[in-house]
DNA sequence: CGAGTGACGCTCG
DNA sequence: CCGAGCGCCACTC
């Protein structure tokens, strides 16, 4: 692991502004990686200052130990989850 | 070197 | 909706 990856991904992470989302496979992109996977494990390694809670599966749902925090962390900035899922049509972030 | 694993993604049935 | 398969990168036995 190369420390400009981490910081790469730390940046894109940190860049989403609040009410907003992407999906590991955006951040993937945008921090220049081939693989989603990647950032999973960044990810797991250090989230401290990181809206690591907008960053969530492609589908919309997150992980299991994160879920319930997650999903409260997205609707205090009025990102709304139905059956604890987002959708990602209305709120993922597009440039 | 091989096998298993993980905050993942996509397609197919 | 659910599971199965395959691809992906890095790390640990």
């Amino acid at each position: 692991m190369d420390e400009e990856t981490f910081e790469r991904v730390r940046a894109v992470v940190a860049s989403i502004p609040p009410g907003r989302v992407l999906s590991y496979g955006d951040v993937a992109e945008l921090a220049g990686l081939r693989s989603p996977r990647l950032v999973g494990r960044i990810m797991s390694e250090d989230t401290a200052d990181l809206p690591w809670h907008r960053v969530l599966r492609s589908n919309g749902t997150a992980a299991e130990h994160l879920r319930h925090r997650q999903l409260e962390l997205l609707r205090a900035e009025g990102v709304l989850a139905q059956d604890g899922r987002v959708s990602m049509r209305r709120y993922r972030w597009s440039t």
